[in-house]
RNA sequence: CGGGGCGUAGCGCAGUCUGGUAGCGCACUUGACUGGGGGUCAAGUGGCCGGAGGUUCAAAUCCUCUCGUCCCGACCA
């Protein structure tokens, strides 16, 4: 590439859109640009950084035995209906009818679309195990798109599928990702790790994100500091802890509390400490499972749930969702809430009236806690020494906080520590949740009929470059890994009028393409003020200087954009010298 | 979906309170000088002040309505 023929449009000062960095160094060394809230165009410099992360994760999928194709974008919504989540999906999926009437959606993901397509052609076990994946673009109708690429509407994703013919054998399929995955990161020479998560919306028995640690990253980790647990704070399992409280059961008081809704306003007031207190949150649930919502009412429509925490806890809505099989779980409003308990927020408690207006589930911590203080169901009130089984019954006692830093791992009792991350890559085991309902079945050996077992494993392309530069940049710009870098070398020319200056700066660029390498050559009438900050913005590993210097002593410099490392070479060693370097970075990476 | 901010030249902003000739910096064009960390001087180009309606002799500025965009919240009573 030659810098005056291509097309970089850099910015010396920051859009006022962009708040964190990746956002801001891509539009600044001009890789994206936005079209509309969470639509980008990838330029030529941004789409190089694309592709090289692309290949990567392409080589990592044909090593692990995967097949590459191409699938529409827009999908028929009948296919959506026959898994029932063209009603389940909610208002992510953009849906829209053609000219002939005929609904349709634009797919956020390809669940339906390949088992549609590999039922139509499978019919034996001898033709499974079968990986397919795709590289492409995906459109999500997120609530609130940010952060540039990060959380972007529309995003490139690499998506892959298996089917297998029994559970043991989609084990190994997701194990060969699951390993896949680990080469692909570390290759593209992120810091990551791999965590137990919930698997969401697709659905599936159990699955693993792979996060890359940044503090800008929207999930929190729960990571054990003992053993290698690891898991997303929306999944960490909190162990029903055995040893309940034993103090001895007090009488019951009521207690004027005025003005005193807030947790804290309740605890000063009391004098007592928020583990003492026991909150009650009113749920609003939609799509629930039958069985659990108040008896009478349609689940379609929606119902009220209590929800039972320890004052210094925090319910996990993924968790409450999960138990209730819902599509939607949310805080209800204070005026719904005195509209259907004829309480204000925060006088509400568990005791008395509320069991018959609507269901209780708490957390297994309730259980634990004697002698606690709750709202008495009435404005000004609180009531103290109250204690489950004597003065209250919930409907359901389950894992519904969050993990929290003081909780022990679930899984050797160790420290736990809590980091944010970046989700680039997620992994499902999804069994027979979409090959059930849309008979996507193979006769085994026996001539039985059975259904397919899937897997599914996804990777964001696009996020994968923003968290890169979220991992790796400083107060100059970007900071790329070799192996995802738009070019690996860029040479700067500061003598375009100087012929010995400029045969050199072309006869490396030259030698160092027939190297296989991807150079940049900065051949532009720019000062070397300009050409020097736009290097460093745009993250080039290895940045090439030739200049005067050449005309007194001889001498190029090179440059490591990484720690700044500089070297003078005669121009006839640096192209060995690049060579070595670059080959040894990919290759330690790639082990 | 709630709360807040912002829409004035390609980008970053001032001007809006208190109505009266649309400005600054960067970028861009031309020329000269300059040439190893975003240079200097000179001369230029570029704006339906997001859109619609209203008030007024007069609106970027006041009023109403809209559209876009960004941030926060949707985690708690």
């Amino acid at each position: 590439m030659r810098y005056s023929q291509t097309f970089i449009p850099t910015l010396k000062e920051t859009p006022a859109e962009a708040e964190v960095i990746s956002h801001r160094l891509m539009l600044r060394a001009g890789f994206i640009r936005k079209l509309t809230a969470g639509v980008y165009s990838y330029l030529p410099f941004g789409l190089a950084a694309i592709r090289k992360v692309e290949q990567i994760v392409r080589e990592e999928m044909n090593r692990a035995g995967a097949l590459e194709l191409l699938m529409p974008m827009v999908q028929p919504a009948d296919l959506w209906r026959e898994t029932g989540r063209y009603e389940k999906y909610g208002p992510e999926l953009l849906r829209f009818t053609d000219r002939h009437d005929r609904e349709s959606c634009l797919g956020p993901t390809h669940e339906e679309v390949i088992t549609d397509l590999v039922r139509g052609e499978v019919r034996s076990y001898r033709q499974l195990p079968l990986n397919l994946y795709q590289i492409q673009s995906k459109f999500r109708d997120e609530i609130r798109p940010r952060f540039g690429l990060m959380r972007g509407r529309e995003f490139i994703m690499k998506d892959a599928y298996s089917f297998d013919v029994d559970d043991e054998q989609a084990g190994i399929s997701y194990q060969k990702m699951y390993a896949a995955y680990q080469r692909i990161f570390a290759r593209c020479g992120l810091q990551f790790r791999a965590v137990e998560a919930d698997s969401g919306s697709i659905g599936g028995s159990y699955s693993h994100e792979f996060m890359v640690l940044a503090k800008t990253g929207e999930d929190t980790l729960a990571v054990c500091q003992h053993c290698d647990y690891a898991a997303n704070v929306e999944k960490a399992a909190i162990k029903a802890t055995a040893d309940a409280s034993v103090e001895p059961l007090l009488a019951l008081v009521k207690i004027e509390t005025p003005g005193k809704r807030k947790v804290e306003a309740v605890c000063e007031f009391l004098g007592i400490k928020s583990d003492k207190l026991i909150k009650t949150l009113i749920y609003m649930v939609t799509g629930g499972a039958e069985g659990v919502g108040t008896a009478g009412e349609n689940s379609q429509q929606g119902y009220a749930l209590a929800v039972l925490v320890r004052g210094d806890r925090e319910v996990q809505e993924v968790k409450l969702k999960n138990l209730l099989g819902a599509a939607v779980v949310e805080l209800a409003e204070d005026k719904a809430v005195f509209d259907l308990t004829g309480v204000p927020t925060g006088y509400l408690g568990p005791v008395g009236a509320l069991g018959l207006k609507m269901k209780v589930v708490a957390d297994f911590e309730i259980a634990t806690m004697r002698n606690c203080v709750v709202g008495a169901g009435e404005k000004n009130f609180h009531l103290q020494n109250v204690n489950l089984g004597r003065d209250f019954e919930v409907d359901i006692l389950a894992d519904l906080r969050q993990i929290a830093e003081d909780d022990p791992c679930p899984h050797c009792g160790g420290v736990l520590g809590q980091i944010e991350g970046i989700e680039v890559g997620h992994i499902f085991k999804l069994g027979t949740v979409y090959s059930s309902p849309m008979r996507a079945v193979f006769q085994d050996q026996d001539g039985h009929e059975r259904p397919m077992i899937m897997g599914c494993y996804g990777i964001g392309i696009s996020r994968i470059v923003a968290a890169a530069i979220e991992q790796n940049h400083d107060d100059n710009g970007i900071v790329f890994p070799v192996a995802i870098a738009p070019a690996q070398v860029i040479i700067l020319n500061l003598g375009l009028k100087d012929g010995a200056i400029t045969a050199v700066a072309e006869s490396l660029y030259a030698q160092l393409q027939t190297q296989g390498l991807t150079v940049l050559l900065d051949d532009r009438d720019e000062r070397p003020g300009s050409k020097f900050k736009d290097a460093d913005l745009l993250g080039i590993p290895f940045r090439v200087t030739v200049g005067t210097r050449l005309g007194k002593d001889g001498m190029i410099e090179i440059r490591h954009r990484r720690d700044g490392l500089t070297v003078d070479l005669a121009p006839d060693q640096a192209v060995k010298y690049l060579h070595d370097q670059i080959s040894a970075a990919l290759n330690q990476i790639e082990g």
